[in-house]
DNA sequence: AACTCGTGGCG
DNA sequence: TCGCCAAGAGT
């Protein structure tokens, strides 16, 4: 069907034709290939370009990035997502600081060990950086071979992944693996698309399988369905003496170590009635003298594996009985801004306060 | 090996 | 409106 050099031939010069010019396209420093990757993990080129921009401005080195707060890390990750991408990223900074004199590793072999890094990243920064004869397996490349070469096995499987990876390293010309990959992932980028697919002016046009037997739309296969859960969140925005407080999420969940307001979370949708009287409200606000200034609509926002509802509480307290627990930070109010937040609250932040709080 | 972790855009 | 899903990785 394919020679593979034939194939790997035909995807660079098309991608010589119809690359875009991106940032992290005009250099080989390991340190940007490395943020570009991380920051596009699950994510679109217009979704994270800007945040590209934006985190190699402030942390133009590794050791920039080292020797940063991980909470103005996380603030510049804020509104993107996977925030535990972001996380590693600045654990693996320091690792790379301390045990390796900040030197990134030149070979997949040692890429590959960094926290964070798994086997797509690696073989993206081993072959962009070090031209090492790895091949790239992202959505991107499943979806381009699973088409022009008729694979309905399901990527989301052990069988699939190895059948895909075993067919992405055939096809690999080992003298180019930067070209190569780059080329792969463009080309599903934007012509092998998810949906609308230009098949009309394909390059493969004639050999593709899935086109040949009217099957594009099927592929690629996956088995996994997710299914979603329902999580119902009341914030308490707690104002006393011209402050408010916020609290670390520290636990195993969503968001981990961004901020946030008091919450009181049920596992039903409770009454504005029954919230009052509950005892987490109790917990919170004790026999305080307060008045409630705004409460608001019901939030939705919705991850990959929860839907949350969400109501917000703007609480002015005149008389506090009791203290909150440390863990609650009194801030002022414009200082709020400073802190990483999700885009749930920000959304709330930027339509009820002002701007210069997000 | 399944499950978890965000967000925004699109048909 | 809703499900899909986009340059995946950790547990």
């Amino acid at each position: 069907m394919f020679y593979q050099l034939d194939f790997s031939a035909e995807v660079i010069a098309w991608y010589r034709e119809n690359k875009r010019n991106l940032p992290w396209r005009n250099t080989k420093i390991p340190y940007f290939i490395w943020i570009s990757e991380i920051i596009l993990q699950q994510t679109r080129v217009e979704q994270g370009l800007a945040y590209y921009e934006r985190f190699v401005e402030r942390f133009p080195t590794i050791e920039n990035l080292a020797a940063a707060n991980e909470d103005e890390v996380l603030k510049l990750w804020q509104g993107l997502g996977y925030y535990s991408r972001a996380r590693n990223l600045h654990f693996t900074a320091k690792t790379i600081c301390k045990n390796l004199n900040g030197k990134f590793p030149n070979n997949y072999a040692e890429i590959r060990k960094l926290k964070g890094i798994g086997d797509y990243t690696a073989a993206a920064i081993a072959s962009f950086c070090f031209n090492q004869p790895h091949p790239v397996v992202d959505g991107n490349v499943y979806r381009v071979l699973s088409r022009v070469f008729g694979i309905t096995t399901p990527i989301d499987t052990a069988k699939g992944k190895k059948e895909f990876y075993a067919l992405a390293h055939e096809l690999l010309d080992s003298q180019k693996p930067a070209w190569h990959n780059q080329a792969m992932m463009e080309f599903g980028a934007i012509h092998c698309t998810p949906k609308n697919p230009a098949c009309a002016s394909c390059i493969f046009k004639s050999k593709c399988i899935a086109f040949n037997k009217k099957i594009v739309k099927k592929l690629p296969v996956k088995a996994g369905k997710t299914k979603q859960r329902n999580r119902y969140f009341d914030y308490l925005i707690i104002k006393q003496n011209g402050n408010i407080f916020i609290k670390k999420r520290t636990e195993k969940d969503i968001w981990k170590n961004l901020y946030e307001f008091p919450l009181i979370e049920n596992k039903k949708q409770m009454s504005e009635n029954n919230l009052i009287k509950s005892k987490k409200w109790n917990e919170l606000l004790g026999k305080s003298r307060y008045h409630i200034v705004k409460k608001s609509s019901i939030y939705k926002h919705v991850l990959s594996h929860q839907k949350l509802f969400t109501r917000f509480w703007e609480i002015e307290v005149s008389k506090p009985h009791k203290k909150l627990p440390d863990s609650f930070i009194p801030i002022r109010e414009q200082a709020l801004g400073k802190y990483p937040v999700s885009q749930l609250i920000a959304n709330y932040l930027e339509k009820n306060l002002c701007k210069q709080n997000i």
